[in-house]
DNA sequence: GTATGGTATCTTGCATACTAGACAGAAAGA
DNA sequence: TCTTTCTGTCTAGTATGCAAGATACCATAC
């Protein structure tokens, strides 16, 4: 009946990433205790954990939010992503048979989520197209730490975009895995880097400015009009997202 | 009086990379506990979060032990840390004279160290290299995977390597921040990973087999002679290495 | 009507108490 | 003398209780 700690931990993960739990969300300890029915141990033991794979933010004596990352962390982590993504496929020697078939498999559950406007599923299966890449690479060090990349940086996508360009991505997807069958690493290297530049770019990284950023250029515009709060953002309260 | 967590998890990290915990010794919470004169609680934290980082492991009801990452996790590390850092190094597009000037001093650190024969120093150093040129490219999130994973090898190479060949290790370096001051990128890259395959290579990954890999042998061989059995090995408890 | 100050409540932070399981050593039987 | 079983002790696992602090709300004064 009580779940294990890793299930909780596996439990908040998904329903952030599936877009459930918006960033910036405040996921309290004693609620989060109930709703698993277990005791705040647990539930602190998969918070922590799931802190340091970057994921949630603990606020001393406030409470622990899903993290949402400024536009600087954001940056990084595609960089990130891109540096390991690309530096994995340049190193392949081999892409079996298997692998491209399991790679295709994984591509026709992006198109169907897809055609079925599924969208919480679709930023799943398309970020798990590339942990799955990296697992299938056989590096199980690699693919940890791809996991908690994709991550992050699907949290960066729920923050800065409107709505993912699935369908782009899914083709993308399919680009990369038709060089990968052909034996051209470098050129999956290639498309690799230019689908996350892709990624990176359909977001609209000054949408969402920090709100201390955005105070501070009130404050440099000389005489603060009222006209220029910016009352409809009311970006400061981290719980202000609706969790409809 | 009282430590942080996080001072707590940093003093354990760092006497384990300076070689003065083993691979393979037993934290007790109780233990840690009374040296840092906190609760469990907090010792547990900080074990948790080690072992996220891959530094330790915990066997249920038995205690928490310094990792002895096995042959197959070696190798992993190893390529992971080459994808990585050539990854890294290959996406630079300049390098300021800072940044070589404060590599070069870096450097000269690590040869203090050799000429001082101070193991423990010398081990950690060597490593800082690696992270220190990943903080100094400015990517935070890559400097901490980078980070994670020097720690891994840092670990393998205490299991596997009777003494770290530093003075190879701190040529290798040099030749790399010449590269990166020539501002060929690529050959740092390549560089780099010629200097990871060495340090792998030097390691004798065979000399401290699995000890179901030992028993399977010897049950092989036929007849059990007391002779066979390997009694001054004694790799069967985590707990017999000398903590001198 | 607005601003300010105080209080009440809710939050994590930390320590302690208790539980269950694993291991080791002793004792009993073969 | 060797093997097996049982029991005591030590371990992590978990829950709970209390304390410190932050936020939010309400009352009061201007």
């Amino acid at each position: 009946m009580a779940p294990q700690v890793g299930e909780i931990e596996a439990s908040i993960l998904t329903a952030i990433l599936a877009g459930r739990i918006r960033p910036g969300t405040r996921l309290g300890e004693s609620q989060l205790a109930a709703i698993y029915g277990v005791s705040r141990t647990k539930v602190r033991e998969a918070l922590v954990r799931l802190e340091t794979r970057g994921v949630v933010t603990v606020s001393a004596r406030r409470g622990w939010y899903v993290v949402e990352p400024s536009v600087e962390e954001a940056r990084e982590a595609f960089h990130a992503r891109k540096v390991i993504e690309t530096g994995l496929l340049h190193s392949l020697a081999d892409a079996s048979g298997d692998i491209i078939a399991s790679l295709r498999a994984h591509i026709v559950l992006e198109e169907a989520a897809i055609a079925a406007g599924d969208v919480g599923n679709q930023a799943c299966l398309l970020g798990d197209f590339h942990i799955h890449l990296a697992e299938l690479l056989g590096n199980r060090v690699l693919t940890e730490v791809i996991r908690d990349l994709t991550a992050r940086t699907t949290l960066v996508s729920m923050l800065y975009q409107p709505r993912e360009k699935a369908s782009e991505s899914n083709h993308d997807h399919q680009e990369i895995v038709d060089a990968l069958e052909r034996g051209d690493f470098a050129g999956a290297a290639r498309l690799m880097s230019a689908h996350i530049d892709a990624v990176e770019s359909g977001l609209d990284l000054s949408a969402r400015p920090d709100p201390l950023e955005l105070l501070k250029e009130n404050l440099a515009s000389g005489v603060l009009s009222p006209s220029a709060v910016p009352h409809r953002h009311g970006i400061s309260s981290p719980t202000q997202q609706d969790q409809s």
